[in-house]
DNA sequence: GTGGGCCGTGAGGAAAACGTGAGGACGGCC
DNA sequence: GGCCGTCCTCACGTTTTCCTCACGGCCCAC
């Protein structure tokens, strides 16, 4: 489970590292608000604990950008205790609002409440199609007629594993290239065409004519179990 | 959007009531535990209040009955404060927890959070009218009679989802251009002739005689569902 | 009637988007 | 250094999508 931190304050940031580290998280931390951006692209936490009150880019602005592309759950930690600031930071995309002081034992809880949502969608971790089954959680892909094993390449587990939590639903080009690629390649579509051809070519039937991994011009790719 | 809460304060209950029932919210409302699992069970709440000092049953035992069948988001407020209740409440299945005295702008920033990462989950994010369901979330298009896909191309999506987004009202043709083509089109009103055909080739049961995408002479569009 | 809007229909070509093949840059590893 | 796997670049053929153009029907005003 890895969680992103991202808080102005030092002392906070490096209580709450060793905090989560305690509890067998995977703690990756940034100490603004364009640091959270970047380290969430990079990263893909399951999920984020932002502090409100940021220079620069502010909590409500990272919220925004990571809504942008992602749904993980956003915890949100402040200071002020201001209605405003909860109602603001809720409706823009924040799943639960903490203020400071608070307990650790409690932002554990919450954590666990937030991220316990999330799990049942990994249960679900495979799939079956065509010639192969699929383990998304145990990164496997095993050819069904042979029992042979297929290798896929970093990248191509990225982008099949965001085509495949969104299972016949139709998925964006540009939400594809940020989850694998980052925002700054939002316009490199060359990328999915060569990688959507190197996955078809390892898991579909008739390459040519493919029935999982399909094209829809001008706006993304989708992915088909059956 | 149906709500459940659950408190033993009658003046409490009725205040909530009053400030969900003016959010457009259809309320349910019980005074105690039992109670509260019993109209749970009846009415399928989307989202579930619950108090946790209620009297025999607490509300600890009305998460876990709840929790037993159903995943329904449970919001906790209670008036203690004490970090061991929460982390209790949060572990047991609640999904957030609220202190009294609490602002009602806060809590329905909460509800709207919890209720708001459900809907995507839900499957029924589109309209079925005539041989077709329509999801506009998943960008899918099925035949009811066969099962088959039917494909929409990017330009087709944009203009349907404008229709349909509208169901029932008139849209114009100056806000469709807009829309689907840009302020620059506003005066293209052949693009409409042209795509409205192909949306009622591809979607009407007899393209010539269209039920669900009416046109208005010399006005506009409007999609009916039924 | 009849002429002018307005709308629906049909076909076809330009442009955009996609698929494909070959191969270079880079870093890890022996 | 040489090998290998991975990632990415580039050029070119193919498919899909979008838009243009021409024509016919309907309705209402005159």
């Amino acid at each position: 489970m890895k969680i992103l931190i991202a808080d102005d304050d030092p002392q906070i940031l490096r209580a709450l590292s060793i905090t989560f580290t305690a509890s067998d998280y995977d703690v990756v931390t940034a100490g603004d608000g364009a640091a959270a951006l970047r380290r969430a692209a990079e990263h893909h936490p399951d999920i984020v604990v932002l502090d409100l009150g940021m220079p620069q880019l502010s909590g409500i602005d990272v919220i925004h950008g990571l809504r942008g592309y992602s749904t993980v759950p956003i915890l949100v930690i402040s200071g002020r205790m201001d209605s405003i600031d909860k109602v603001q930071a809720l409706d823009a995309g924040a799943d639960d609002y903490v203020t400071k002081p608070f307990l650790t034992d409690e932002l554990l809880a919450r954590v666990r409440a937030l991220t316990r949502r999330r799990l049942p969608l990994r249960e679900e971790s495979g799939a079956t199609f065509g010639d192969v089954r699929v383990d998304l959680v145990a990164r496997s892909v095993v050819r069904t007629t042979d029992g042979a094993d297929i290798h896929l390449t970093r990248t191509e587990w990225r982008l099949l594993e965001t085509l495949m939590v969104n299972a016949g639903r139709l998925v964006t080009q540009e939400i594809l290239l940020t989850e694998v690629w980052g925002p700054q390649h939002i316009r490199d579509t060359g990328y999915l065409r060569l990688y959507i051809r190197q996955l078809r070519k390892k898991l579909e039937r008739d390459p040519g004519t493919p029935r999982h991994l399909l094209t829809e011009a001008g706006m993304g790719y989708r992915f088909v179990p059956e």
